[in-house]
DNA sequence: GCATATGTTAATAAAGCTATTAAATATAAA
DNA sequence: TTTATATTTAATAGCTTTATTAACATATGC
């Protein structure tokens, strides 16, 4: 490394640094907006050095992609640590899945703009997933089909279920600018909004399957 | 125009042609991936008659994109032919925006990429149209209001209401490449699961909100 | 028919992007 | 130190894209 006297923040490797800024950057311009002569700006090397350690730009986002991808296939998860509630087993699906997003906000952008603009590339990582997925989608299933059988619940599918929560969160995040806009929001005070708007969220989820009268 | 011996089809000057082509292409791909010389070959006239027309690719998308935004902010309606029962205003509200957005499946992607990559251009067109969906919004309050204070409705504000329909109604169109992927659906029967979806939604959105014991 | 407007095309300048190559530099090993 | 190997850079080929220009074609008014 080139660097005069100090060494280099995050890293002392150019490939792991490559491979930070990179995700930094794809998450903000998606893949067509993002140069490798940018990458290499930030990062502060040569723009031949990324081809270098990776050949092309195509590798270097397909190998950020597949990770990304599949931490946002597995945010929605149980928490079920003998709980038998299942009023809170949602309520703990719909929170904690806003907390991982929340943490990777520019996340759900980044997958809706790929899988519509390079339906190729989403197909090829979608087959290695399916299975988490489909698996979660059985558990959850298994623990639904008992609260409608006791009449807890209204009949609904699974999947829908799933569709509700990941609508209602998701939304949040790629509705972003234009809430933000509305009401005036800095980055901060959004953030804080989706907080709040987590028991909203959770309301209308178990308000829209319920059939206790509370 | 310069066609050998049979008109065009869908129009017989090549400057709207460009602007419905250009439609198609922009929604399909999104500004950044769309290019002038596409746009040409799919009209079938030479790429400088673009730019002769509409100047630059930016005036050609501004000029289509401001309607298009303007379509999707207003898509959200209240169909108050003397209908006293909420139940069925909120309904109609569902079902309606479902309905137009189904008509344009792929104008939400475009809004939220436009909306998320070139906030600038969203900021400017955003303030002209920003009165219509605030009106729509207080009209909405007026009637929550009545209904919260009738112990119908339980409380909740507006904007969260306006967000659980959008987000819900959005998200089956945002997602369909996931969805479609995950089910095996084609477009055709996608579409049909949109409309399908449609009463979930409903009784996601009321259950949501609802005090009445059904 | 002629002159002028408008519409259309071919050619191309200018700029940006990816990817490669060969040379330079640093690092490690012997 | 010397040699081999890995890292980094400068230079640039080859594309693609937007936008302009000048020439050509067609229509319109007189």
């Amino acid at each position: 490394m080139s660097v005069k006297k100090e060494r280099p923040v995050k890293s002392d490797n150019f490939e792991q640094l490559i491979l930070d800024i990179a995700e930094v950057v794809f998450l903000e311009k998606g893949y067509a907006l993002t140069t490798t002569t940018e990458i290499a700006k930030r990062v502060g090397c040569n723009q031949a050095l990324i081809h270098y350690y990776f050949r092309t730009k195509d590798k270097l986002f397909e190998k950020l992609f597949e990770k990304k991808f599949y931490a946002f296939m597995t945010s929605v998860s149980f928490n079920r640590d003998k709980n038998p509630d299942f009023k809170e087993i949602i309520r703990g699906i719909v929170h904690n899945h806003l907390n991982i997003i929340s943490e990777n906000p520019k996340l759900p952008f980044l997958i809706i703009s790929e899988m519509t603009l390079n339906p190729e590339r989403f197909r090829v990582i979608a087959e290695k997933i399916e299975g988490v997925v489909k698996g979660m989608l059985t558990e959850l299933d298994r623990e639904l089909k008992k609260e409608i059988a006791a009449k807890r619940i209204r009949n609904i599918e699974a999947f829908d279920l799933l569709l509700n929560i990941l609508s209602l969160n998701i939304f949040m995040f790629v509705s972003q600018p234009l809430i933000s806009y509305v009401k005036g929001f800095s980055w901060d005070e959004y953030m804080e909004f989706v907080k709040k708007r987590g028991d909203e969220i959770f309301l209308t989820v178990w308000g829209g399957i319920s059939l206790e009268n509370e």
